[in-house]
DNA sequence: ACAACATTTCCATAGTTATGGAATTATGGA
DNA sequence: TCCATAATTCCATAACTATGGAAATGTTGT
């Protein structure tokens, strides 16, 4: 995944309503949900839910269909997880193994910064 | 962990300086780097790189410490894995088990979406 | 004390984002 | 066709974010 789109999506979660409907749309899974129940849901007038839909549709972390009159949104778990795998690239490699980090090290150094000021200072 | 916090973070991340910056610190591991080897890294002139550095900061995304005249920044590994927890939690769950998913569903509906207006239309 | 270095803070400017009422488009039912 | 419903687009406004030169702050070695 190019950190281009990976910027987009991270975009488009970093807003409150925007993480809310997203967020509703993931626990919802594959049914998904229409603008006017996440308007109500969210408590947010229909052209600002639709401008806030939008973005997340551009970032492609929501797909659209529509039923009817109605438009269904789903949440995209590939985008998702690709976002997560991004963030989580390069880390919990040889250099770094915290308690809570979900995937295992290859391998742990137990290696300190030694700078120069630091190796003065200890002397 | 907090929504607003993590909308914090998000932010934080959702800009390419940031993003880069943030990387090249994950990569870095527990030695951490310092403004002046981040700055040559990223083609950043000092000031603009220290307002970016002050956001992950205030994110909670980086830890800093001093070592001489030179300030050593580190990527907050439990930070980040908090934000990823927040975007996966209630994904892959009963509703949900896409293919890509790395956490193992307890247990998948063949639910479909059955709407009124696709009733219909199948009728 | 002073010079040199590392980094930050200050600040003006340019650009971007969020908001919601009014108008518009699309769909389905009578 | 005409009406009601679902959702979007338009648009002006207010608020926020990024940028980088100049100045200020802190730190070390002489």
């Amino acid at each position: 995944m190019e950190s281009e789109q990976i910027i987009t999506a991270l975009e488009a979660l970093a807003q409150e309503h925007r993480l809310a409907a997203f967020r509703a749309l993931v626990k919802a899974g594959p049914p998904g949900l229409t603008p006017s129940v996440l308007s109500e849901k969210l408590a947010l007038p229909a052209p600002t839910l639709s401008f806030h839909l939008a973005q997340l549709r551009h970032a492609g972390l929501v797909n659209v269909t529509r039923d009817g009159r109605s438009l269904i949104y789903v949440a995209n778990y590939d985008a998702m997880n690709g976002v997560v795998a991004f963030l989580t690239e390069n880390c919990c490699a040889d250099a770094c193994a915290p308690a809570s980090c979900s995937v295992k090290p290859t391998k742990v150094k137990e290696k300190t910064h030694e700078t120069p000021a630091r190796a003065r200072r200890r002397a």
